[in-house]
DNA sequence: GTGGTGACGTATA
DNA sequence: GTATACGCCACCA
């Protein structure tokens, strides 16, 4: 398996997002059975760069959803402009309707 | 091997 | 409800 790495557990994870949703570092965390290291989800979608095939970091936000994360792709806007690209609103580095566009990777993972 | 750091989340005052 | 402190654990120096 190629999930035998932290990072690639993360990374397999974040792959299962579905198009115009977003989910929360906590309920990556939960799904790797990290728990309470979501610190650790967002460290690795941090150096995702390197990951193959790509990884829809953009999606991930905190669990407020809030692009904390946005720095991370280069410019402080790319990844709001991703994600209204797929069709998410973004205000004030803020998803809009998190909660509804909000998906539980466990919720599918767990069948 | 030890110490510091971090795209978070929870508990406490 | 707001503000502060802690924990969690993998990566890097």
């Amino acid at each position: 398996m190629n999930s035998n790495n932290f990072y690639e557990r993360v990374y397999d994870i974040v792959r299962q997002i579905p198009e115009g949703r977003v989910t929360s570092y906590g309920a990556i965390a939960r799904a790797l059975g990290a728990g309470g290291s979501s610190r650790m989800v967002g460290y690795a979608l941090q150096v995702c760069g390197g990951a193959y095939p790509p990884v829809p970091a953009h999606r991930v936000v905190n669990r407020v959803g809030l692009l904390t994360g946005k720095r991370a792709f280069g410019s402080p806007t790319m990844m709001a402009q991703l994600l209204e690209n797929e069709g998410v609103s973004v205000t004030d580095d803020q998803v809009v309707d998190f909660d509804r566009l909000f998906w539980d990777p466990g919720g599918v993972l767990g069948g």
